[in-house]
DNA sequence: TTTTGAATTGTTATATTATAACATCAAATA
DNA sequence: TATTTGATGTTATAATATAACAATTCAAAA
C-alpha cells in the first residue's frame, strides 16, 4: 500500500469504527440541536457497519430483522434524509446507495473513489481537486454550490486480482 | 459573461446546434460501425433539443407525441444505452436525467456544472480537474476508471436573479 | 405537573426510474 | 436466398423514492 495515504480501503475493525463514529455522531447532533433518536441511531449503525455503500431497501431489510417487525421504506428514507442533513452519511448517486461519512466534523462535498472490484469506497479529503473546480468555475462565472465526484476504478488491493 | 469561457449556459440557436450534432453523431456512429437508426436519431434529437437535462420518461412522452403512438419505456432506455455507449449523451446521476454531449469527438468523463436557477448545464473540458484527481489517485494507489463530477450552483446569468 | 406545540414516527398509497425476458422484425452477409 | 445478427416490440415487474395524513412522543412553556 502506498505510504501516507489518507484514504482507506480496508478497515481493521469495522465495529470499533462504528462505535467511535456513533459517539461522534451523538456529539454532532447535540451541537446541532438535532435528535439522534434510537431509530436513527440504529439506521446509522447499519450504514456504518456495511463495508460497502448500502441501498435504502437493504438498510430496511436489516432494520426489520434487527427490530423483528415490518417497517415501511418511508421510515428508512426519513432517517437517511436526517443523516444526510447532519452530514453523517453521503449518498453515492451512481449507485443509489449510502455510505457513512469519514470525517463528519466539518462540512464538505462528496468525493469518492469507488472500487469496482471489492465494492468498497474511499472518501477523499484532497483540497486540490476542489481548488481546480473553483478555478474552472471562476473562469466560467459559475457560483459553486454542493457537488459530488464519483471515481470508479480499482483499489490498490484489487488491481492484482485481475 | 466572463471572457474566453469555454462553457456555455445559453445557446444561441438550439436547432442549429442539434442539426450539427446530429450530423456529427452520424459520422461517429459510422466510424464505430454502429447504427444510428431513425428511432435512435429521433431520441437523440429530443435530447439535443432540450435546454436542460431530460428524464427518460419525458423523452418517452415526446417520442410518443412525435410518432403518434404509444411506445414502451424499454425502447427509450435501449436507445439511451446506445447513445451513452457511443458517447453522444451523458447521464446526470444526481438528476436521473440525460444531456447531449458537448464534444463527443473524443472520449472523456462526465464533468458538469448544473445551474439550480435555470436548470441548464455546462460540460467542462478542463484537464486540471482530472489531473488533480489522478494525482490523488496515485497517492492512494487507486487505478482511475470512468468517473463523474456534478457541481450544483448558479450560472452567471442566474446569480443576479436571487 | 399539565398543557401545548413541534418534531418524530406510523401507515397506506403511489410516483418515478429502470430492467428482465421473450417474441418479432429488419438488415447485412454468406 | 438462407442465415445470422442486431434492433425493436411487448408485457411484466423490479428497484428506488415520495406524498399525504394520522398517531405518537418529546420537550419546553404555562
Amino acid at each position: 500500500m502506498p505510504e501516507k495515504s489518507p484514504i482507506l480501503f480496508k478497515r481493521n475493525d469495522q465495529k470499533l469504527f462504528a462505535e467511535r463514529a456513533l459517539a461522534s455522531a451523538a456529539k454532532i447532533c447535540q451541537a446541532n440541536d438535532a435528535r439522534l433518536t434510537a431509530q436513527r441511531k440504529t439506521i446509522l449503525e447499519i450504514i456504518l457497519l456495511s463495508t460497502t455503500p448500502i441501498g435504502a431497501y437493504e438498510v430496511l431489510e436489516q432494520l426489520c430483522r434487527s427490530v423483528g417487525k415490518q417497517i415501511a421504506p418511508m421510515t428508512v428514507y426519513r432517517a437517511i434524509d436526517f443523516l444526510i442533513e447532519q452530514r453523517l452519511i453521503h449518498r453515492i448517486a451512481s449507485l443509489n446507495a449510502y455510505v457513512a461519512c469519514d470525517h463528519p466534523e466539518h462540512s464538505h462535498n462528496s468525493y469518492f473513489f469507488i472500487c469496482t472490484g471489492c465494492g468498497q469506497t474511499a472518501e477523499l479529503r484532497d483540497k486540490n481537486i476542489e481548488k481546480a473546480i473553483q478555478k474552472e468555475a471562476k473562469r466560467a462565472g459559475f457560483a459553486v454550490g454542493p457537488h459530488l465526484l464519483e471515481v470508479s476504478g480499482l483499489c490498490y488491493y484489487c488491481q492484482d486480482q485481475g
